[in-house]
DNA sequence: TATAAACTTTGCGCTAGCACAACCTTTGTT
DNA sequence: AACAAAGGTTGTGCTAGCGCAAAGTTTATA
């Protein structure tokens, strides 16, 4: 985050961007405005690192538009994608689950705007804001039960499984329907398929093509469509 | 939980249990005197289900003495160990993250003792008892990082390099000191730990005859003790 | 418009670890 | 003491999917 640089617009940003977000639907137009008045805009291009495992957590942020993904790398430097964030969702949330440092990096998935705010207001906006906190950790809950979800497929689905359930889920949270299907929503690669899914870049290369075959999906260079959701459903239970 | 029976003990419980345990180690003797006045306690047997995975969650817990042993089963029957909670700490705290049930299976992974409370005092006690909130929620945080920590090895590790890590791991958490090394402090067999790590319980076996040959470990019924961590250690980190 | 860089496809051989199977050992029960 | 039940060991064959390799395609850059 060495090249930070905050760029409130000049134009105050209008309230009605955070009225239907959830941590904030609770909140008067007045509230609204203080919470927009501390915050800095920032517009990223795509595959911008916002910050790294490990950094001090001095801001927490906000997707207003774009995808947001969390990966983290080990200590052979094998990458694993951890998860994706759409817009209207906060993260490098670590204050919440007090944490002084980020426990995993994030990297813009697309052209992202991105509000953020000092770790030193947190505390300010979980005492003032109603509903602020609750919507937080509901977002926890959630973010936890991907986790788990995702512990329990790779213990015990096969690899063309897990690949299917987790491109169905990439379709369902983050999907833009198109004339021949849904397509996923931003710039995916193989590579970054296997990263999510634990396998290699050859064997995900292999199943899309099986799969476009069979009718299942169209894909193009980093992108995705999912033609046929009932048919890839049926491949995600039926084992194999 | 249908067969749950309330049991205070007739004495009434002694503050010191709590003084020392994060979430109220900040309080005052008369708040934990209300704390605990509001507690029900009971003693479980060893493999007791405390609560099952979607049931409303209408308690929270803490264990006082002994281990949890969450669990999740998936469509098809498998079962999977998520966590083991030690004494001290809270779980079933789904109202955390708002959830309105139970996200995993809680059973006692040795003999314990559990104080509970109903989910309604909960706000109350978010509210009314300054480090509460907080401490929880790092808990929270602890597990995330477990989780992740999970998902990341699943994704790059070869089975003996996952198990030797997550036999580390136990009796770091929860070892015992005996004779000849460091015990896992609960009654763990060959299947529990297969269920930990995502493999059979015959390839464990295998491993742990391994080991046991080399000198790393040494095993019996339901007992497991690391007699050389170092040696583990070595093996969790140069790739097989 | 040539060249490089990034992404994708496909083939082939190999092996980690699973499935299946049989048997052994310890503990609990009647 | 006999039996059952739970837990553990060990052997054998098989295969899903990885590693390695080579080449094709699309996009960016000079």
């Amino acid at each position: 985050m060495d090249d930070y640089i905050a760029q409130r617009s000049l134009t105050r940003l209008d309230e009605s961007l955070l009225t239907h977000i959830p941590p904030f639907s609770l909140l008067s137009h007045e509230q609204i405005r203080e919470i927009l008045d501390q915050a800095t805009v920032r517009r990223y291009g795509e595959g911008i690192t916002v910050f790294n495992e490990g950094d001090p957590a001095d801001r927490f942020f906000m997707v207003l538009d774009g995808y947001i993904r969390v990966v983290r790398v080990t200590p052979a430097g094998e990458q694993i994608i951890s998860l994706h964030i759409p817009s209207g969702q906060l993260f490098g949330i670590a204050r919440a689950i007090g944490r002084e440092t980020y426990p995993a990096t994030a990297i813009t998935a697309s052209e992202a705007i991105i509000l953020s705010w000092p770790t030193t207001v947190w505390d300010h906006f979980v005492v003032s804001y109603p509903g602020f906190s609750s919507e937080t950790y509901k977002i926890l809950g959630l973010r936890m039960g991907e986790l788990n979800m995702r512990v329990v497929e790779m213990a015990t689905q096969q690899v063309e499984q897990r690949v299917a359930n987790t491109l169905l889920r990439l379709v369902n949270q983050t999907g833009r329907k198109v004339a021949d299907g849904i397509e996923v929503d931003f710039s995916i690669t193989r590579q970054d398929l296997s990263e999510m899914t634990a396998t290699t870049l050859h064997t995900i290369s292999r199943l899309l093509s099986a799969w476009e075959k069979h009718g299942l999906v169209k894909s193009r260079r980093k992108h995705i469509v999912v033609s046929n959701p009932q048919g890839l459903v049926a491949l995600a239970r039926d084992h194999g």
